[in-house]
DNA sequence: TTATTTTTATGCGAAACAGTATGAAAAAGC
DNA sequence: GCTTTTTCATACTGTTTCGCATAAAAATAA
């Protein structure tokens, strides 16, 4: 559908929409929306001023789209890490390493989750972009609240606990990993988190032998 | 000792340094680093540009200033709220209700964690300031390990968890707080998952009359 | 009163900033 | 080959930014 559905008429442009807003994601994500000039866009996508402006709209409108970029990607790794199989202890790593896939990265060190580093930035300037990030966050608790429950309708979980109230604190354990990837933990030092994490989601020590179901 | 000790010489400064700062602080920890231009700053402290300049240096050492004192406040809110007895669970509601009353204010919303707001925003941009908020989340690392340490001699946690990289992650849910409280959620939300995390440290629903062991 | 010291007030200046106008370049249509 | 369409490249405009220079104001000291 993206393809080129036919000749377009005029001069070709001479940058990819998707890897110049991944690009200017990248400035954003490290610098924040006020610190990142548009000189420093300008360089990052190979995008001149007027054709920045062209493609995307002013300074603002640009930060939007990267958030709704960034939102789209999440959440279709997120996706991706609840299908798999696997038991509920499973299931968490996997999402728990999904999201370090994102926190941290090769080029820039550790630098956080979009939405709470360069997103909340601005939240208490942009009351837009706060509700954005809220809307995400929400989504993705409500998301691991659901797994939470089936997992328990399927004997994951004692039937004493509250999957909601269980559900939100394991969504916000991700928030705690953006915090201290940002803040410059190795991958070492934050994976060695995740198994701490599960293990109070799950109980602790090992689902033990579980011979029970 | 801060009182003036004797008659000054000159004009009197018509501001009150450490208020100043608080001020400037404020702009900082709502809008960032870049997103606070020295009028802003001026605005809110009551300071003109070279009386600023003169008392607190350029933007980036007022900053930091700001940092320190941030850091100042909440290390002494913090060792007060363990000082104060009670039960592990009672000592863990408190540490977070604390964290809780810096990072929701009256008059600018939930603003979260000066650290991880402000600072590191700035992280990426600057590692001197990087290294200052990772010192400052492992400082109170290191006091929560040490509390469950302690709590665990006197059984109040069962022998089987390590201390460490459980105080770790309870450490960890704080940072979660301040990115929740930034992303506008009110104060009952997040009080109510305060019951949670410290059911999750100590054992969940209550301790259990545990006849296990 | 007069001199000295310290702070405030006005406002300057160079640089950076966001956004745009103008014209050249590169493709398709005829 | 010429026109039309779309994008690129240069450079401009007006504003905001940070930091500081200069001089007035307000206190003490002599």
């Amino acid at each position: 559908m993206t393809e080129t559905p036919a000749k377009r008429r005029g001069r070709p442009r001479a940058y990819d929409p998707d890897l110049a807003l991944a690009k200017a994601t990248e400035i954003f994500w490290a610098q924040g929306f006020a610190g990142a000039s548009l000189d420093d866009l300008s360089a990052a996508t190979g995008m001149n001023r007027p054709s920045l402006y062209g493609a995307f709209g002013d300074k603002q409108t640009l930060f939007k789209s990267a958030l709704d970029r960034y939102m789209d990607r999440s959440r279709a790794a997120m996706i991706e890490a609840f299908r798999g199989g696997g038991s509920l202890r499973e299931v968490l790593t996997r999402i728990y390493h999904t999201a370090l896939s994102f926190y941290l990265s090769e080029d820039f060190g550790g630098r956080g989750c979009f939405l709470a580093s360069a997103g909340l930035g601005q939240a208490l300037v942009d009351d837009e972009v706060r509700q954005t990030v809220a809307d995400g966050m929400h989504e993705l608790d409500r998301g691991i609240e659901g797994l939470l429950q089936r997992r328990q309708a399927r004997g994951e979980l004692p039937p004493t606990v509250d999957p909601i109230a269980l559900g939100r604190v394991a969504s916000m354990m991700m928030n705690a990993l953006s915090v201290r990837a940002r803040a410059g933990e190795t991958r070492e030092q934050l994976e060695a988190t995740i198994p701490v994490m599960v293990g109070l989601i799950c109980g602790s020590p090992v689902p033990e032998p579980q011979a029970s179901e």
